[in-house]
RNA sequence: GGUUCCGUAGCUCAGUUGGAUAGAGCAACAGCCUUCUAAGCUGUGGGUCGAGCGUUCGAGUCGCUCCGGAAUCACCA
């Protein structure tokens, strides 16, 4: 009796570390599984130790038969035969001795390991458990990071270039923190210096009290109206004087408009009042057009910066580093950074009349914000044309004695070019970024009602499904090329809706939820679906093996802080699921294990859409 | 001129420690809806991966030299 319940908790034990122990290796990588046993079949058959990195093992290209393949180059030193023979070699151990590998073949120098169904479905279904499909890419030391993007400035409004700007920006946030950083979203608005006297100038000029309420216009298409107008008055002015047969630089710097600027400036950091004031209302009326814009990009900010305060805190700080002589006083009192021990050039900190510059409150900005924070990391997203800028200010940083300026990463991305070159605003070839929004929106709508799906919503569930549609297109166009590329953006042809588009991953993701509708209908309980592994279809294991890299590519995209990585892996997901939905029916197959596990692949497919999607932050509807 | 980045199909882009016959989409042409959404699927054509040399069993990927383009080197931001 006692031996009879004595080897019943035996079994049971074993039977229950016989399950942990499988789930374990198919929660593993396959790859590190099969670089062990490899690694074993090295040292079986030739009697040798292999150091890691001489087993390659990839996915095997589609054209061939097999789902991992060992290069076996690297190896041939230990077998001392022909790559063929020594492919056949391990590959027949492995056969023998390693139950999830069922097949092989060697062609050159390439082994191809088949893997059984069994054990794909086996991995499936560990997949398929996961609650957010972030699980495997968590980092073990999260940090606090803070991401910097849009920094306008407050003399025009957002364009395409700025679209960029805060895509990547958001979608970074969306990456890193869906990684288990501490993320914090910050702004920086350019609201002081030169540019901004301009606008306000050439309102007091020529506004005649013009108000975003008295115009029509929204606030920030207002100021930047006067920026403009500034630049044209200037222009004549300039061109006079070098009529006058002045030379270009004097010109540009005795014009009058450019001496009442200076003068403004000047005023505007003593805090003259009729200055500030004039300032802080057409900045309130800024903020309200940014504000909208950001909305309709669905983009925010846990805090904002101003250069308007974080300029003081910089000119405090390169005053003290003057007293410390980490800087040195010109003979007209203007304050320079000596770079040239760094491989670098003199840089102007403090002008002669002692007003500051760029450098001055990005050196502020930063002090301030590590004060504030902390932070492991700040990254600033900021177009390359400021590679150099990022490199001097942290070598400014590091010589005034701040360890933590390594931390400072400068997220470079590439600037937006239209098919002639840059947008050039005297050209009036800036695509603004209102614009574009609305142009999508409404492109999406013409292609929406000619396909006519969505007949029996309402007008206002139908501008939803537009609005996401629409920014669905212009966010993926922007976020699937590589961020460090300079990209083109054609205006003459519209963004596309077919093909490697937002809105394609979106149908496909609405193709799932038809058919879940649908399955709903039918009764089949879709919470719980039952289906064992023995056997798949081989578009069934290509989604399979597709499903499994998003986390690896989660983590590619956190550390190599790319978010096209995950765009790209979307679109090849849907892909897939296309050629799968094409290919079998879903709901109209007849033996239920077959069924479930189809629905369960969809299920598992939509899921991780939506979620790459989501990192994107784009939208998904759930029927279009 | 110095520094940095980029040249892949007609166009827009993939191609992550070097691996097999370099991939998608758009555009063009030819097919597939009585069926779970055709914003889809299948097929055809299109490439001396800017050029050359080198390293390697193997190079779009690494190194060097050219050619072409961009950015930057402001008392602009």
């Amino acid at each position: 009796m006692f031996y009879a319940l004595f080897g019943l908790v035996f079994l049971l034990f074993n039977i229950l570390k016989c399950y942990l122990c499988n789930l374990k290796i198919v929660k593993e990588k396959m790859e590190i599984i099969l670089k062990e046993k490899i690694k074993e079949a090295v040292q079986s058959i030739y009697n040798s130790e292999v150091k890691g990195e001489l087993i390659q093992i990839q996915e095997t290209r589609k054209d061939f038969k097999g789902d991992f393949t060992l290069v076996v180059f690297p190896l041939l030193r230990f077998s001392k035969n022909t790559p063929e023979k020594t492919g056949e070699t391990i590959g027949q151990h492995l056969m023998e001795n390693f139950d999830a590998v069922c097949g092989f073949n060697v062609i050159k120098g390439f082994l191809n390991l088949e893997i059984s169904d069994s054990w794909w479905v086996g991995y499936f279904k560990n997949l398929a458990a996961e609650k957010s499909h972030l699980e495997n890419c968590a980092v073990s030391s999260p940090e606090t990071i803070l991401v910097e993007y849009s920094s306008p400035n407050t003399n025009k409004p957002l364009h395409l270039g700025h679209i960029r700007n805060n895509l990547l920006g958001f979608s970074l946030y969306r990456i890193l923190s869906g990684v288990g950083h501490n993320v914090i979203k910050t702004n920086i608005v350019n609201d002081r210096g030169v540019h901004i006297c301009k606008s306000m100038l050439a309102w007091q000029k020529f506004g005649n009290g013009e108000t975003p309420e008295s115009s029509g216009m929204k606030g920030d298409h207002l100021v930047g109206k006067y920026y403009v107008l500034f630049d044209s008055h200037y222009k004549i002015q300039v061109q006079k004087l070098i009529d006058e047969g002045m030379s270009e630089a004097d010109a540009k710097t005795s014009a009058p408009l450019m001496k009442e600027t200076r003068e403004m400036l000047l005023k505007w950091e003593a805090g003259d009042k009729d200055v500030v004031d004039l300032w802080k209302m057409m900045n309130t009326w800024v903020y309200k057009g940014f504000d909208e814009t950001y909305k309709k990009l669905g983009v925010d900010f846990d805090k904002i910066y101003y250069e308007s305060d974080t300029y003081k805190v910089g000119k405090d700080i390169v005053l003290e580093a003057l007293k410390n002589n980490h800087l040195y006083r010109n003979t007209d009192s203007s304050i320079w950074a000596d770079l040239t021990p760094e491989g670098m050039d003199q840089k102007l900190l403090l002008r002669s009349d002692g007003t500051a510059v760029y450098m001055t409150q990005d050196l502020g900005t930063a002090v301030g914000r590590y004060n504030d924070y902390h932070f492991d990391k700040n990254i600033y997203v900021v177009g390359n044309e400021q590679n150099y800028h990022f490199q001097v200010l942290k070598a400014i940083l590091k010589r005034m004695g701040y360890n933590w300026a390594d931390g400072l990463i400068h997220f470079s991305y590439g600037m937006v070019e239209l098919p002639e070159g840059k947008m050039k605003s005297r050209e009036g070839t800036i695509v603004d970024a209102d614009d574009l929004i609305k142009e999508m929106q409404m492109t999406a709508m013409e292609v929406s009602l000619e396909l006519g799906k969505l007949s029996d919503f309402t007008d206002i569930e139908k501008d939803e499904i537009f609005r996401k549609i629409g920014m669905a297109a212009l966010k993926y166009y922007i976020l699937k090329v590589d961020p460090k590329k300079n990209m083109t953006f054609n205006p003459a042809e519209s963004i596309d809706f077919n093909g490697n588009t937002g809105p394609f991953i979106q149908y496909t993701y609405t193709r799932i939820m038809s058919v879940f509708r649908k399955a709903e209908q039918m009764g089949i309980n879709t919470g719980n679906l039952t289906y064992t592994g023995e056997k798949a279809g081989k578009k069934e294991i290509d989604l399979i093996k597709l499903l499994r890299k998003f986390s690896e590519t989660v983590s590619s995209a956190a550390t190599g802080y790319s978010p096209a990585l995950i765009a790209n892996y979307c679109y090849d997901l849907s892909r897939e699921y296309n050629q799968f939905y094409h290919d079998f029916t879903i709901l109209g197959e007849n033996e239920v294990e077959k069924r479930n596990f189809r629905l369960a692949l969809s299920k598992v497919t939509s899921e991780i859409i939506y979620k790459g999607m989501w990192l994107l932050g784009i939208e998904m509807p759930e029927r279009m």
